[in-house]
DNA sequence: CGCTTTGTTGGTTCA
DNA sequence: CTGAACCAACAAAGC
């Protein structure tokens, strides 16, 4: 049989050459060709939430997938086709003559669903499937079976699992030749005519004109009127096989109906940036051993990261995980010092938490993405929750909650709260698709259980959106963690709005950098610009409530309510798959129980506490921006431009010296300023 | 991989 | 030299 094997090899979570053991299981086959496939599945196209900056880093992998390939055997190249797969991949492998469909499986939800469709086509033609376990360190489907089908829900418990299914097998190196992707009768001498054979082998097929296959057929979800980033019209799919000049070639951004001018392009895909920064990183042995997520700092950048910044390609599996596994394991035995970090908090750790959320989400399924349904995930009586109608199908676009939590929510996703931590994070996020993960901690816990008791769901959308790394299970997973709906349980544990960012950097570089009409505040006041003098914010050319928001809320009083109210959600003990959240029945319980309220505008002058500064107590007829721009339209429109005034790297640089030559005069202003205010304390 | 309050310890400054 | 005053660093406990 193997003499005959005509494999078509279908590329999706594993855009890379080393280390796959599902493209080794097609090399084994020792096939006559072997056709390497990506479908543009317009499910991912317009059913997922993708923002510019995770289509870019995909688009930039597969190109560099493909002249991996093409370095490796000049006559082939990545084969791109536009359509849905359970449509298309049947008509390829009828006109190929292929007799072995190979893939890395995709355990998540979406995934499996998709796959059984294509199983069951590929039986009906009998072509033989051969799907290979190589996204995670352990087969989550075989982690689960072990388990019961019980979600995992701690470490503990995984690590228990995997203890008896042997070491995480070693990375096996990329190959030498790849089989060539040819028509049985084939002509070509080159790959242009290869792809000129392949291309004509297709006439006649329809090209794509749904929205795909999934949910309300006329739904995009990625439409600026569903608050996505696409704002033009998609035309990726006028064609099967690409533009006759390009045949098979990858898609631009531009023909996903996406505008690259509005982000920044930090951080790049592929596999060969994959592996280069994965060496650069293990030579520090130092850095792998003794690796500790709690003391990486929040507060840098992804240009100077304190993490390694790898989740993007392990995402997209530019990055084999069982290679980042072994180099860090090669890299530790090389240190010499003095005792070395363990799971969790060490590099290892971190990719079974990847693991353990896989397992957890192949075990729940489609139901790990939102509460309702969700049997792991607690009940809590969030505003702005998913809404359903009777039939229990989501309702989009959502219906508005609370006209406050709806202001506090697009204030967030803009960077607008008046909490330049919080704001610093989420413009990063935004712009580039990365925050660190402790980071992503204070972000998410504001936005749920404490200050804005809005959904997590609301929260993930934001970051399916914006983030590269977005990852059907770690970023559901780690949202039920964050507001304490699963995996965590310690509500009473919570970041400040200002004191968790100063631990880690008392000069508020990340601040300075995201929400530059902060720049020229004094690191005494960076974390908290409306505590500012006003002569001191007059000085720093930035007057709090006109070029930057007021703070939306007041930390210490919703803290303290929502601790309340968590108390009171844990004492019912509902989840999401219970009958009363199915019914509808558990938010008006909860809420009788903790004396619901809607939540209420910032109202600064009658803040609680004695630190209301004399400029606030008379706001000289300023306007209050609580709104902070939540409406997007003028006022955001408006800061978002100035922030992009101040991009270049060049700019960033000149803000950094700056601050470093004066901030020795202006600690001294700020320790004037408090003296005087101890003064007037002393004299009331 | 919390924050805040409270209390202790050990050190410095200065009348 | 003494002792009050202050302060930084840390630990414990409660939310």
């Amino acid at each position: 049989m193997s003499k005959s094997a005509r494999v078509l090899y279908w590329f999706r979570t594993d855009l890379r050459l080393h280390d796959s053991p599902a493209l080794q299981a097609a090399l084994d086959l020792k096939p006559a060709a072997l056709f390497p496939v990506w479908c543009w599945d317009p499910n991912y196209v317009y059913k997922h939430r993708v923002g510019i900056n995770r289509f870019r880093f995909l688009l930039e992998s597969m190109t560099d997938l493909s002249s991996n390939i093409t370095s490796t055997q000049s006559k082939s190249q990545l084969l791109v086709v536009r359509g849905e797969p359970t449509e298309l991949l049947p008509e390829l492998w009828k006109r190929w003559n292929i007799t072995h469909l190979v893939i890395e499986k995709d355990p998540s939800a979406y995934g499996r669903r998709r796959d059984r469709l294509i199983l069951e086509a590929a039986k009906k033609s009998k072509v033989e499937v051969v799907a290979v376990q190589g996204h995670h360190l352990f087969d989550p489907e075989e982690v689960t079976k072990r388990n019961k089908g019980k979600p995992t829900m701690a470490m503990s418990t995984l690590q228990k699992i995997v203890a008896d299914m042997g070491a995480v097998p070693k990375p096996i190196d990329a190959p030498k030749d790849l089989p060539l992707p040819k028509l049985k009768d084939s002509k070509a001498k080159n790959l242009k005519d290869t792809l000129k054979e392949l291309a004509k082998s297709l006439d006649g097929l329809p090209h794509y004109t749904g929205k795909g296959r999934e949910g309300p057929a006329s739904v995009d979800l990625n439409s600026t009127e569903l608050g996505g980033q696409r704002d033009k019209k998609v035309t990726c799919y006028d064609t099967v096989t690409g533009e006759a000049s390009d045949l098979f070639s990858v898609p631009t951004l531009e023909s996903l109906g996406m505008d690259r001018s509005k982000i920044r392009e930090t951080i790049k895909g592929g596999e060969t940036l994959a592996l280069e920064r994965l060496a650069k990183i293990c030579k520090d042995a130092e850095y792998i051993a003794t690796f500790a997520k709690p003391k990486t700092s929040p507060g840098q950048s992804a240009e100077d990261p304190s993490t390694t910044l790898m989740s993007p390609y392990l995402k997209f599996g530019c990055l084999s995980v069982r290679k980042f596994w072994w180099d860090a394991e090669e890299a530790k035995k090389k240190y010499k010092g003095g005792s070395a970090t363990g799971p969790p908090e060490n590099l290892n750790g971190q990719l079974l938490f990847r693991d353990m959320y896989a397992c957890a989400e192949h075990a729940i399924g489609d139901a790990f993405q939102v509460i309702r349904g969700n049997s792991a995930c607690r009940y809590i009586d969030w505003y702005c929750p998913t809404a359903y109608d009777k039939d229990g199908q989501v309702i989009l676009p959502r219906p508005p909650g609370d006209a406050v939590s709806e202001a506090r929510l697009s204030a967030y996703k803009l960077g607008q709260t008046g909490f330049p931590w919080i704001d610093a994070l989420m413009r990063q996020l935004r712009l580039e698709g990365w925050m660190h993960h402790l980071g992503r901690h204070s972000v998410a816990a504001f936005l749920t259980r404490g200050q804005c008791w809005i959904s997590w769901e609301r929260g993930a959308e934001i970051f399916d959106e914006y983030l590269i790394d977005w990852d059907p299970c770690s970023n559901p997973g780690n949202w039920m963690w964050l507001s304490c709906s699963a995996f965590f349980t310690q509500y009473f544990r919570l970041y400040g709005l200002i004191t968790f960012g100063q631990k880690y950097d008392k000069t508020g570089a990340l601040i300075r950098k995201y929400c530059p009409e902060l720049k020229n505040f004094p690191d005494k006041y960076i974390y908290d610009p409306f505590n500012a003098p006003k002569d001191v914010q007059q000085k720093a050319g930035c007057i709090i409530g006109k070029d930057y928001p007021f703070p939306m809320l007041d930390e210490k009083e919703t803290k303290s309510e929502n601790m309340q109210r968590m108390k009171i959600c844990y004492q019912a003990n509902l989840h999401g798959a219970d009958k009363e959240v199915m019914n509808g029945t558990a938010e008006a319980m909860l809420r009788k129980k903790h004396g619901f309220k809607e939540p209420k505008e910032f109202d600064w002058a009658n803040r609680p506490g004695a630190k209301i500064p004399d400029w606030a107590k008379a706001p000289e007829g300023e306007e209050h921006t609580t709104e902070g721009a939540p409406s997007g339209g003028k006022k955001g429109g408006a800061n978002v431009k100035k922030e992009e005034e101040h991009d270049s790297d060049d700019d960033v640089l000149g803000q950094e010296d700056e601050h470093k030559e004066e901030r020795g005069t202006k600690r001294k202003g700020a320790t004037a300023a408090k003296s005087e205010t101890g003064k007037n304390k002393k004299k009331k």
